[in-house]
DNA sequence: AGCCAACTGTTTTTT
DNA sequence: ACAGTTGGCT
């Protein structure tokens, strides 16, 4: 591959501390993966020596690909790659909390985004919500200010905070939610990040070990980094002596939700030795596009110095980018639609030189400002001509008919009813699981009302788990029998079945969230409580998503916000609606956190409020994820106030010489064969998912890719709490530690951990605090003798496999036995129900995945028991790993194709409900 | 130019 | 829920 000057600088800077200015389409991932295999290649280092931090996983994964492309090539082996970490901060941080030298937190579990708010509103005096004092006067309150809450608390550790400018009242609330955090063993986002600042500041062991492993930090958009992730940066930095930093200040889009452009603006007066070089030519655009855009950023002052060119990697032509004005959204969306229609199969060269290839309807975009506000018309107009299409971002999932039957059959059992709404009766039930149009006959529908109405009446006094919400809701669709196979036979539209089940999925996803938080509530509150929660509050915390699942890449339009757009491109961009108030949005009002604790408390606020120049540095964004054709557009909403007028933006590139306003004669377009752009995907797979596609492909496909999710029992976290002691044994073993018996009690003080028992049942918990204590005393009197012959505990393996899929796991222990050979050994609780053979093929992998990883070969495989005790041990042959990668091989096939059949046997299968068929 | 009632409502990643 | 924008009216 050849590289401009600056790239080679930014490439074989190794030495010295970097600063990587990368403009838009400047080939930043492949100098940051050439880097990398630069470093390992000529400084002949570990690959565990290289921390890299990319802002998303999805990055992460790209960014892994090419360096273990460029490895493979280079050196002739990926070897030992998976050492090198490469993921996010978050990712990171989890990862030094959960792993030796700090035990501590492997009890405690992530709290999703959902879940957060759902614990702060559950607990809304214990979390400190209702207890917060406005500035003003009055207190923040419970279901309507919990969002804002959920920001306040990520703000007070995320941003600096002058904490003495902070009303008392509001850090007494802070400190209550991070106690209720501790005491049910949860981590947010930002705790997990604050824990692992403290780790590293403090944990002398933990910083030893960081120290003798980290030489090289590298960290990828670093414009969105926000002042906690610096310091743990700053901090890593201290440790390991390199680091280089990535990014664009013009890029800088996230700073609403913390994150502080300062920080790389400010970077070379802060670290010491840094080299800057600024990576600026465009290899993605035409020059008008690049052009256009360098005119349209200059305006914002305080900007880093960079050049800005184009390669003219596309021609262009007058006409290809224009700037135009409709009169209403109906005009406007049918112009987009006709003009995809033009472009359609166009011939179009991705590359210079490239082969040509005619166009597809996954070359062209629609970014807004406001996916929720803006998509509606253009998916009207884009359905009326049959044109396939993928919009993210878009509330709904309650507004589809299948889910809103959900939503009835839930509020009919809870006879929930306040000031505004009073409870459907069971013929409204009835009708809408009607009008959900499911395949149902009218016996399946009057089994399920049955069902229902004799349910109901258990709800005021049983506390059985029968009635538990997620129990129930399979239970239900279970009696009226679904099937996905049933659904088409009412439509003619092939895919309705599958959306109406993902969107079931994606309900049974609801019910997780919500008793996650609420399990340990009574029956009979559980109830009333779920539905005040669907009616009131869950549509807005879940997007309609169905239509983005699946693994596979559909030709479709893609419609989305310009944040999801960011990294992307495509050969067309429409960037519609650009209205003032819109595009530069006109900024939420209402409540916000600066009426909770004062602007001046937190430095440099002015960025979490949104400013004219963040706005425009958005849409810079978004033009610059044009190739070729970049169609901006406006038209008024004559029925509403603040949607008359154009944006700014808009005039203002409307002004540019190479933006046409006025869209030129149609000329013959020469069209040819479409064929969607190759893309490698990397299939990123866990041992845990790959699992349940061996039981059954079909119960893969409704678990991940719908959503559907097998409810919670109270001994849940029970061979976890093993486990986690066991680590902790082996862990302390290889140090040096001896372990015996008597360890036992503290083992048991540090991890069991049962999330989910009910405090009245005191003869369940008597029973597995007795059999943890059991099973871990009888594992180690059984095998101290072995404990001076381990060598990993917990050890991460990632297995590359030749078409891109990428297997991930950790392997619980890997030791010598008597005779030296070696020996990879993984441990069931009894109450991991996993089959023998699916355990095996489980091994297989890791046997794989660690001589990917160091290149020494396994011998044995040993599977241990910890209730009965003693171990199954079998040898490991090529001919058995073989096998094993075959099915991985087939699986990843079937997933990228969507061909997930239903397996033979149902009987022990705990999604059987929304599988099996009618006649069965 | 200044006043005021009517109107209106963003973006989302992180295990 | 609330506060900034809009546009009609003085």
């Amino acid at each position: 591959m050849n590289y401009t000057d600056d790239q080679r600088k930014a490439i074989e800077t190794v030495d010295k501390n970097l600063q990587i200015i990368a403009c838009a389409g400047s080939g930043k991932t492949q100098v940051i993966s050439e880097r990398i295999a630069h470093i390992l290649d000529s400084q002949g280092v570990d690959p565990s020596s290289i921390v890299a931090f990319t802002f998303t996983e999805k990055a992460a994964i790209e960014l892994k690909d090419r360096i273990y492309g460029i490895c493979q090539k280079r050196l002739g082996t990926d070897q030992g790659l998976g050492g090198m970490y490469v993921g996010t901060i978050h990712g990171y941080c989890l990862n030094l909390l959960q792993e030796p030298p700090i035990y501590k937190y492997l009890k405690y579990k992530v709290l999703s985004d959902v879940c957060q708010r759902l614990l702060i509103d559950r607990y809304s005096k214990q979390s400190g919500l209702t207890e917060t004092p406005l500035l003003k006067d009055g207190y923040l309150r419970r279901w309507i200010d919990s969002s804002l809450y959920q920001g306040l608390v990520s703000i007070c550790a995320e941003a600096d905070v002058d904490y003495d400018k902070i009303p008392s009242g509001v850090v007494a609330s802070v400190e209550k939610y991070r106690s209720l955090l501790h005491q049910h063993k949860y981590l947010d986002f930002t705790t997990i990040q604050m824990e692992a600042l403290n780790a590293l500041k403090s944990h002398e062991e933990l910083r030893n070990k960081i120290k003798e492993q980290v030489r090289y930090l590298i960290v990828d958009e670093y414009q969105d980094i926000n002042p906690l992730q610096e310091r743990i940066i700053k901090t890593l930095f201290d440790l390991a002596g390199n680091i280089c930093v990535v990014g664009d200040d013009d890029q800088t889009i996230y700073q609403w939700r913390g994150s502080d452009v300062q920080n790389i603006i400010t970077f070379k007066d802060r670290y010491p030795n840094v080299d800057t070089v600024s990576i600026g030519l465009n290899f993605r655009s035409s020059g008008a596009i690049v052009d256009s855009a360098r005119q349209f950023v200059e305006k914002i002052p305080n900007r880093l110095p960079k050049k800005m060119d184009s390669s003219n990697s596309q021609s262009f032509e007058r006409g290809d980018v224009l700037a135009l004005s409709f009169k209403s959204p109906v005009e406007e969306a049918d112009w987009i639609v006709g003009k995809i229609e033009s472009l359609h199969g166009a011939a179009y060269q991705d590359k210079p030189h490239a082969e040509e290839r005619g166009l597809c309807y996954s070359d062209f975009a629609v970014l807004l400002r406001s996916v929720k506000n803006d998509a509606r018309p253009i998916m009207d107009a884009l359905d009326a001509k049959d044109i396939p299409y993928i919009v993210s971002g878009m509330d709904g999932l309650f507004d589809t008919p299948e889910v809103n039957a959900m939503r009835l059959v839930y509020w009919f059992l809870s006879d929930y009813s306040d000031g505004k709404y009073t409870p459907p009766s069971i013929s409204q039930v009835r009708k809408s699981l009607v009008d959900a149009r499911l395949g149902l006959s009218q016996e399946q529908i009057d089994a399920g009302c049955a069902f229902l109405e004799e349910k109901k009446k258990l709800i005021p006094t049983s506390n059985s788990a029968e009635l538990h919400l997620q129990r129930l809701y399979l239970d239900f669709l279970g009696t009226i029998q679904l099937c996905e196979e049933g659904i088409d036979a009412v439509s003619k539209s092939t895919k309705r079945s599958e959306i109406a089940y993902y969107n079931l999925g994606k309900f049974s996803t609801v019910i997780s969230d919500f008793e996650n938080i609420y399990f340990k509530s009574s029956v009979r509150n559980l109830y009333p409580e779920f539905a005040s929660f669907l009616l009131y509050r869950a549509p807005q915390y879940y997007p309609e998503g169905a239509g983005e699942n699946g693994y596979g890449r559909p030709d479709a339009v893609q419609i989305m916000t310009v944040h999801k757009a960011k990294g992307m491109q495509w050969p067309t961009v429409f960037i519609p609606c650009l209205r003032k108030n819109r595009f530069p949005s006109g900024g939420s009002r209402g409540r916000g956190i600066f009426h909770v604790i004062p602007c001046d408390a937190v430095s440099n606020a002015e960025r979490l409020k949104g400013t004219q120049e963040d706005e425009r540095r958005l849409f810079y964004v978004a033009i610059t994820r044009a190739e070729k054709y970049l169609f901006c557009s406006w038209s008024p909403i004559e029925e509403k106030r603040n949607s008359k007028k154009i944006s700014e933006f808009q005039t203002d590139i409307s002004r540019y010489d190479n933006i046409t306003t006025a869209e030129p004669p149609a000329k013959s377009i020469r069209k040819i064969e479409g064929k969607q752009r190759h893309v490698d995907l990397t299939l990123p797979l866990t041992f845990s998912e790959l699992k349940y596609y061996f039981e059954c492909p079909y119960q893969f496909k409704l678990r991940f890719l719908y959503g559907f999710n097998e409810p919670i029992q109270q001994a849940m976290g029970f061979g976890k709490s093993l486990h986690d002691a066991l680590a902790e044994i082996h862990a302390e073993s290889i140090q040096g530690t001896t372990i015996t018996v008597s360890d036992v009690d503290r083992l048991y003080e540090d991890h069991f951990f049962l999330p989910f028992i009910s405090p009245a049942n005191t003869q369940l918990k008597e029973n597995l605090e007795k059999a943890f204590k059991r099973d871990l005393a009888k594992y180690i009197v059984e095998n101290s003798n072995k404990f001076d012959k381990l060598e990993h505990v917990e050890k991460v393996i990632e297995l590359n496999l030749a078409n891109g899929i990428v297997v991930n796991g950790r392997i619980d222990l890997i030791r010598h036995t008597e005779t030296n050979e070696l020996t990879i050994v993984d441990f069931k609780s009894d109450a991991e129900a996993q089959d023998v053979e699916t355990t095996k093929k489980q091994l297989h992998i890791y046997a794989l995945g660690y001589k990917q990883l160091t290149g020494k070969s396994a011998d044995l495989i040993e599977i241990h028991n910890l209730k009965h005790g003693g171990a199954d041990r079998e040898v490991v042959t090529d001919a058995m790993i073989n096998s094993t990668v075959q099915l991985i091989n087939e699986a990843g096939a079937d997933l990228r194709s969507n061909h997930l059949e239903k397996c033979e046997d149902c009987s022990k299968c705990s999604m059987k409900c929304v599988c099996k068929h009618k006649d069965k």
